[in-house]
DNA sequence: ATGCCCAAAATATTTGGA
């Protein structure tokens, strides 16, 4: 039978198997502090009990050339699951390990130079898959699923969808039909009738108000009116996008071009969602967008969205 | 109407981003 023991100073509890414990084991050893936390080791089952589950998304616009503002991000932020987009690598060379002895379990779906999307989380992943079905041709690199096995286990699914510029053109045709399998998978995750979400760089801008100068992005993939029937058909399927079930109003952005001092005069876009299903959103905690972010050294251009779940 | 800036692969310039 398994020891259940409260990890000192966290809300985290850690359930021991037959013949560990915090003092005799090496590995139980980390979960006190006293190394660095190991959460592969196969002894131990870390559950976060009385708390809620903080879970962000981030496109990370590249892991090589953000690895020192998203390592000092996870320390301070510290998110439970943190989804990453654009991580533009191939799997053999994301750095797992550094991650790793953060306490985060990876799984990575990367790719050669562009697109890759990645998981960390510091509570025990089960399920994991890569793609979004629909297209055995495609080979972008951009969806990646798997359920994250708290109190309430909820499904994640994390994705980067196509940009989709220049508009109209086969790129652009390559982002509709992208979103026509987001739609089928988005249903299918409905029928379950379970706590899951899909968050990420959609590259849509929802409504006018979501930009600072709608008039600019009027013909752009990420704005024009097919882009948004196609994201609106996928929220009238029941989902509940987050951040605008929590907070309304113009001025909330996501993504700042590196260009023409976008950041400094707040000229923003707001582009990366949650979209949860109803047994996801009864959680709901809150929603926020970590703007400060995009003002540090050598930011990238999208900042963390989040969410807080109690499950 | 276009570039501004940035990352990656390659190693000078192109592709992709949004």
């Amino acid at each position: 039978m398994a020891k259940t023991v409260p990890e000192i100073g966290s809300a985290w509890t850690a359930d021991l198997q037959d013949g560990h414990d915090a003092d005799a084991c090496f590995i139980c050893a980390g979960f006190f502090g006293v190394r660095p936390v190991h959460v592969r080791c196969t002894t131990i089952t870390r559950r976060k009990t009385g708390a809620d589950v903080k879970i962000a998304t981030f496109n990370i616009n590249g892991i090589k050339a953000r690895m020192e503002a998203l390592t000092d991000w996870l320390t301070e932020s510290a998110p439970d699951v943190a989804l990453l987009q654009e991580i533009k690598s191939i799997d053999e060379n994301f750095p797992r390990e550094h991650f790793e002895d953060m306490g985060y379990i990876v799984e990575t779906h990367g790719q050669k130079s562009f697109n890759g999307v990645a998981i960390l989380s510091k509570i025990p992943l089960e399920d994991v898959t890569r793609g979004l079905p629909g297209d055995d041709e495609d080979e972008q690199a951009r969806w990646i699923e798997a359920t994250v096995m708290g109190d309430t286990p909820i499904r994640v699914c994390g994705l980067y969808l196509p940009n989709g510029n220049p508009a109209p053109g086969p790129k652009y045709d390559y982002k509709l039909a992208w979103m026509d399998r987001l739609h089928a998978r988005a249903k299918d995750l409905l029928n379950q009738e379970v706590p899951a979400l899909m968050a990420g760089d959609y590259n849509i801008i929802p409504q006018a108000e979501d930009a600072k100068r709608p008039d600019a992005w009027r013909d752009d993939a990420l704005f024009r009116m097919e882009s948004r029937e196609a994201f609106r058909r996928v929220l009238n399927l029941g989902f509940t996008e987050a951040f605008r079930a929590t907070t309304l109003g113009p001025e909330h952005y996501s993504f700042w071009d590196y260009q023409a001092g976008a950041w400094n005069r707040n000229d923003g876009i707001r582009i990366d969602h949650f979209l949860l299903t109803p047994q996801c959103a009864d959680l709901l905690g809150n929603c926020w967008i970590e703007s400060d972010l995009r003002g540090r050294d050598k930011p990238s251009d999208h900042v963390p969205v989040w969410v807080e779940l109690a499950a």
